[in-house]
Order: structure tokens, then sequence, then C-alpha cells
RNA sequence: UGACCCAUGGUGUAAUGGUAACACUACUGAUUUUGGUUCAGUCAUUUAUGGUUCGAAUCCAUAUGGGUCAACCA
């Protein structure tokens, strides 16, 4: 115990490190995090790591963590993707402090704006977009002053109040910093503070014509909040100098800022534009598609929350580019599942078996819930001569080590009986039709006198007392690790056969009662969850994740 | 041909100058009325070269490799 308490304390991360110092030394008391997100697209599997590491942090240790809109640009932003924000940031099982919204603080930033332009730190340009790309020169070449950069301080706060009033078009003027065109870092070649643009803002409607770039809004807006830990990712580290350069002018609070490496997943794509051109273009019929990395996309998959806590938990965080299994996502899920699923038997691919010496009519049968959960209980499961196994579990010229039915061959039939295969019957063209058999009625589970062992078990169901189903079997979204790093478009790899859907599917009975939100194992074919598409007439099920399959692989070796 | 960031098994993450470890994967075996689960075990790691030091994954230098930066995006 205390040696596992040990190992917890010594496997800190470099961002609890610094925190722990920083509370250590008394430089803070508690800490402040927050989640920025930009309202422009739905949150993925890479914003669940930084939702758990934000929020993770102030569980761990004391503070809050703020939700908080980074909504600077208009053009690209709306209400439908916070209300999606904030549902799955709750899903995940995260509550916010404060919600905040970058738009909050227009009026503040305004007047950020105007102590710059007064202390001779900012001014206004008006050289179009082309000649300030030329002039900001190049990553080996210094850039040149604009001929607006030295404008009198009274010109810029007239010009940036005509800004302001509308009196200019999108893109005529910008309010730029005053920095050193020559400086070694690009960012702080005169970096634009506010640009022009007439559009409407899901918050405040048609009270600005001008809007803060990233740069000047949020640092700005961590200080105002008190954020002690601002966290983004590496591509955000030359920006910092930037962020401490605005803050330090401004003499407002010090926030910092903290940088770690994103996290990838192979098989998939989670960068913006890529990602927000599967529904929009139609490759997958919305963000919510369940073979979508998205939050709601793993949700209608049938992810837990806890499995994807568990998942960011494990992968960690560090500073060094990454491509994680997606294995490891799938194991995680399985570890909850297991846990938590009711079996339930499903045939996915029905074959008719005929138990030749059953006396008629039928029995119920008891099965267990979960065996990894004995308070789980039990279900009747009705049994009669007439049954359906799956095709794959039958094989007239079976290999080696073969455990399932073929002729002559006995298998149990799981929380039933023990059955053996006599006959064989095909059609006209040669297809195995049906299967006779016959069953040992003293090897009944749970009260087996037969005292014959069988190594194979499987699935059933009773044909008069079936349900159908669909099933929506889901496999990876591309065929290849890394479609953004392939030759041309990344959708030319998409994987054709990612979805599969199975309508021939004979389930137990009891299935007619599932309910959303539930857990389920197909017995030996995975974990299923139903799909919002079900309908009074059509049970819809997605599969989650495959079990775990040693057969195929011991199958393949020959 | 610049600056900045990064470099530990196949993958991800630890080890904070003192025996390179944990998890996933893969592979063996045991258990099993799910070829699942569980359990036991095996394979496999410090980019390179110098330096500092009694001692280096860790500190320093150089090289190499990967990533980022020239949006009125965030």
């Amino acid at each position: 115990m205390s040696e596992e308490l040990k190992k917890e304390e010594k496997s800190l991360n470099f961002l609890e490190e610094i925190i722990e110092d920083d509370l250590k030394n008394g430089k803070y008391k508690s800490i402040v995090t927050r989640f920025p997100p930009e309202p422009n697209g739905y949150l993925h599997i890479g914003h669940a790591s930084s939702i758990c590491l934000n929020f993770g942090l102030t569980r761990k240790y004391p503070g809050y963590t703020n939700l908080r809109f980074d909504d600077t640009n208009p053009v690209t932003e709306d209400t439908e993707y916070v209300d999606s924000i904030k549902d799955d940031i709750r899903w995940l099982g995260f509550e916010w402090k404060n919600e905040r919204y970058a738009s909050d603080y227009f009026d503040t930033l305004h007047g950020y704006a105007i102590k710059l332009i007064e202390k001779g730190l900012a001014y206004v340009d008006d050289i179009t977009a082309e000649e300030m790309a030329t002039l900001k020169g190049t990553p080996t070449e210094p850039g040149k002053n604009s001929p607006c950069r030295d404008r009198s301080v009274q010109e810029n706060l007239d010009l940036f109040a005509r800004m302001k009033a509308g009196e200019f078009p999108d893109g005529a003027m910008t309010l730029r910093a005053k920095i050193d065109m020559a400086h070694i870092n690009m960012l702080m070649r005169d970096p634009i503070l506010y640009r022009i643009k007439h559009a409407h803002h899901h918050r405040t409607g048609d009270k600005w014509c001008i809007y803060p770039m990233y740069d000047f809004a949020h640092g700005q807006s961590d200080s105002i909040e008190e954020i002690t830990h601002s966290i983004c990712t590496m591509e955000f580290v030359p920006h910092r100098e930037l962020y401490d350069w605005l803050i330090e002018k401004l003499e407002i609070y010090p926030s910092h800022q903290y940088e770690f490496a994103r996290r990838n997943i192979n098989f998939t794509v989670t960068s913006k534009p890529n990602l927000l051109q599967l529904p929009t273009e139609k490759f997958v019929p919305g963000w919510d598609d369940p073979r979508m990395p998205t939050i709601t996309g793993l949700r209608r998959r049938g992810y837990t929350p806890d499995s994807i806590r568990e998942f960011c938990d494990r992968i960690g965080i560090a500073k060094r580019d990454n491509i994680v299994d997606v294995g490891v996502l799938e194991f995680c899920v399985r570890e909850h599942l297991n846990k938590i699923a009711l079996r339930r038997m499903v045939v996915f691919d029905p074959l008719k078996l005929v138990i030749t010496n059953y006396p008629g009519g039928e029995e119920m049968l008891p099965s267990e819930n979960n065996p990894e959960d004995p308070a789980g209980g039990e279900r009747l499961i009705p049994f009669s001569a007439e049954l359906c196994i799956e095709r794959d579990d039958f094989m007239e010229n079976p290999p080696k080590k073969y455990f399932r039915l073929a002729p002559g061959q006995m298998v149990r039939l799981k929380s039933a009986y023990i059955i053996r295969c006599d006959e064989v019957i095909k059609d006209e063209k040669g297809e195995v039709k049906e299967l006779r058999c016959t069953y040992i009625p003293e090897s009944k589970s749970g009260s087996d006198t037969s005292g014959i062992n069988v190594k194979g078990t499987l699935h059933w169901v009773s044909f008069p007392h079936a349900v159908s189903l669909e099933i929506r079997e889901y496999d990876r979204l591309f065929k290849v690790e890394d479609p953004s790093d392939e030759e041309g478009d990344f959708k030319d790899y998409l994987n054709p056969a990612s979805l599969k859907i199975v309508s021939t599917a004979l389930a137990e009975a009891s299935l007619a009662k599932a309910v959303f939100n539930e857990r389920y194992q197909f017995i030996r074919k995975g974990y299923f969850c139903l799909d919002k598409d079900t309908s009074a007439s059509r049970l819809v099920f997605n599969r989650t994740v495959t079990l775990k399959d040693g057969w195929s692989k011991e199958a393949k070796k020959g």
C-alpha cells in the first residue's frame, strides 16, 4: 500500500511537478486552469486528453477549472458547437467552475488595445494583407517596417476609434503591436491585434465590427480570469514570447503558459480541417457517426466516459511527438465493458440446428447476466428443438485444434446442453443448410451428470423465440496509420469496410427489452449498445468493440 | 539553411547524478460452460560521438533524426 502510494507520487507528469513546486514554494495557494475550445467544431479524443488534464489537475490539487470559449472569430463559430462542447465535457464527467467567453471580455480587450496605443506600443496599419506579408520577411530574413509604423498616438487613437465605428470595410486596416520587424520570432514582428470583420457574432451580435486576434485574446482572457497554469499544445510554444510580452506591457495578472504534445492516435484524423470535411462532405452522415473520433461519436459507439478517462490517464502527457496505438483505447473500453456489460446471446449468421431427440415443447434455462459480477443475477432463456448457431461455428472438415461443431463432434451449448452433430443437410448447391444433432439430457447446465468433457462452448438462440436485430459492425475509419502523412488527399485512405451492416442477426428473446445506455456483451462476439436509429419495428445495435480473438490468430497459423 | 521544441522496447509513459521500470502489444503456459476474463511467465529499450564525474538515460558540447514557425485562423 505504502509502496503503491510512493509509486503514485513518483510518477508525476511534468505539469504536476511544476504545480507541486509552485504550491510548495508558495507561489500559489491554489491553482486555476481552463479548457479553451473554439466553438467551431466538435470535441474529439484529442480534446479529451486536454479536458482530463485541465480538469484532472484541479481535482488533484486545490483550485478550479473554467470553461472558456475562444470565440474571437465570428465567421466560423456557432452556438451549435457551444452546446455540443458543454454536453461532451459533462458526459466525460467534468464540471467547470465558470462558463466564460472571450467575447465577454471584448470591452476590456478594447481598453487594453487603447492602453497599448497610448503607450506607443500599437499602431493602426492600412497596408494590404499582401504588402504586410511581404514586409514580414521570412524565418531567415528580417522584415521591414510598415510605412504606417510611425503614426502619432493621436492619429492611431483616432483611426482605431473609426475602425471600431465601422467606417472601414473588412481588411482595410488592422491594429498591430509595435515590437520588432527584425525579431527572430516571426510572431514578434508587429503581430496583428485587431482586424475588421463586419460579421454577426453568436453572442455579441452586431455590436462589434473589430475582433481581437487569438494572441490578443487568449492570454488576456487567462489574465482576467487569473488562470495560473494556461496549458496548451506544443505549436503554441513560439506564441509564449508574445503572450508574456503583452501581459508585461499591459501590466496585468501574469498567467503562464505551459505546453504539452498533442496526442495522436493511429488510423484516424483529429486535425480540425480534416475532421470537419468528413461530416460536411458526407463521408460520414454526421459528427456523431460511431466511426468518428469525436466524443459524441465514441459515445454513440458505446464507449463509456470511464474508459475514455482511463485511456487519457494511461497514455499520459509529455512533450514529444507521439502516435498512440488505437489498441490502447480498445483495451480500455474492453476492460470497463467486461465489468459492466450484460451477457446476451446473438447469432449473426444463423445456421439451423435441429435437436432430433428433444421431446418437443420448450424449457426456460437460467443464464448469468455477467460472470464478472455475482450480484448481476440471471435471466431465463428459452430452449427448444429448433435452434440456430453461428455458421462459423460449424466446419465439415475441421482443422486441428478446432473446438467447435463438426460431424460427429460434441460441443456445449452455453447454459444448456451438450450436443453431438449427427447429420449435415445440404441444399442443391452443396451449401450446408441444416444440422441434425442429438442432445445429452443429463448434461444440462448446472446439473451435468454426463461426465462428458467438451472443449467448445457455442452461443445459440431458439429459432421460434428469436428476435431479429440489425447490427452495425464498425472498423477503423482509415486503412493507414497516419492518413494525413500519406501522399495526396487523406480521404483517399478511408477504409471502405469501416461499416458492415448485419441484417440477419437473431437474438435471444430478452433483447427485445433492450434499453439505451445499457451495455451488452453478445457472447463470443463483442460489446454492443442500442443505437438511436432504433425504432418500434427495428432494433439497431452498434458494435463498440470486438472481443479479443485468440482463435483467429490460431487459425491463421494453420 | 535561421530560430525554437523534441529524442528511453513495436507503442505510450516513468526513472529528477546511484540496479533502466510500468502499461499496452506480441509470444508461452495454466484456469475457464465466452478460443472472452483471470493467473503465471517470455521477448524486447536509453539516436550517435565526445566531455564532466567514483558513477550519466539524466549535466555539457557537437552531430543526426523528427516536429514547429513566414493565416487579417485558433
